[in-house]
DNA sequence: CGGTTTGTGCTATATGATAACGAACGTCAT
DNA sequence: ATGACGTTCGTTATCATATAGCACAAACCG
């Protein structure tokens, strides 16, 4: 069992909860989930591998005749503000998130090899960059962590 | 006085001492510090913000009768592959690094008022990141972590 | 209903990065 | 020196990513 422990999750069910979980989470806020939004979001959810607007696109422009980049890329503006996707800065690429929730600092494992993408949550490690960014006079608005290598799937096989 | 230290260095001589120490560190690993090489080190080093390629090439241009992206982004390749810029990934910009001497992990704080971006090397940081992943199996090839907000001189004024 | 805000369609354009190929240049063994 | 080899650079073309600006439509709110 690998760690990211895509193997036998049943994914269908898995990009199904994501949206209801945005579902509410919008209803809860006031938001409209209109159904460009929902559709972005499920094309995203596809797969655990970060997406590219433009592959978004590609895909979006079969369904919604004139589609164009300002379709998706407002989409994207619109679910990354609400916690629902966050941008992976060195793929310039985007993935669901996990836990949209609460609010939180987010880590990313990206594999090179299966370019799958897992996100983790260790408030120690944030916390410890928080104090050192502060320590320096600074104040943090958004920490960036991004980690590249191999997954343990790769690197067994 | 910032944390970043900015206020009262004198960088003509803060430029000199990156590229002498790029210059060192090229003689010392039998790599060729041609012109252009120097010359892109030195645009990058003129402040301590990150520059885009294409800002780095507008000026090229001037001086190079013919230069082209593949110009700058060549020169860019080498000195990162040195180690002698960072690329900073959530600003697709480059920065000059501060000790290129030893292979090291940065971090990155960013200011988003002055736009200068101070680099850290905090190896318990980088340590317990590594840990974390190694602990979900992953093999860490590169850490990414940029940490935006606003450095204490904006916050003071 | 009518005014306002928010979302989308659409066109154009800005910004960032790479592919491919040949010519020039350095290095080094002969 | 000479030539063979690898590296660097010039040049053109193209790809990839992202935003600006404006008009129209849909939803929201009194």
């Amino acid at each position: 069992m690998s760690m990211l422990g895509f193997e036998r999750h049943n994914h269908a069910r898995c990009i199904r909860t994501a949206v209801d979980a945005a579902d509410t989470l919008c209803a809860t806020r006031g938001l409209r989930f209109t159904p460009l939004r929902r559709r972005v979001l499920e094309l995203i959810w596809q797969s655990h591998r970060p997406v590219g607007a433009y592959d978004l696109l590609d895909q979006i422009k079969v369904e919604r005749d004139g589609a164009a980049p300002p379709t998706v890329y407002r989409a994207l503006d619109f679910l990354m503000e609400n916690g629902l996707v966050h941008r992976i800065e060195s793929l310039n690429a985007f993935v669901g998130c996990d836990h949209p929730d609460a609010p939180h600092q987010s880590q990313f494992l990206i594999c090179t090899s299966c370019r799958r993408v897992a996100e983790l949550s260790d408030p120690a490690i944030a916390q410890r960059i928080e104090t050192k960014a502060s320590g320096a006079g600074f104040q943090t608005a958004r920490q960036t962590l991004e980690v590249t290598g191999t997954c343990d799937a790769c690197t067994e096989s």
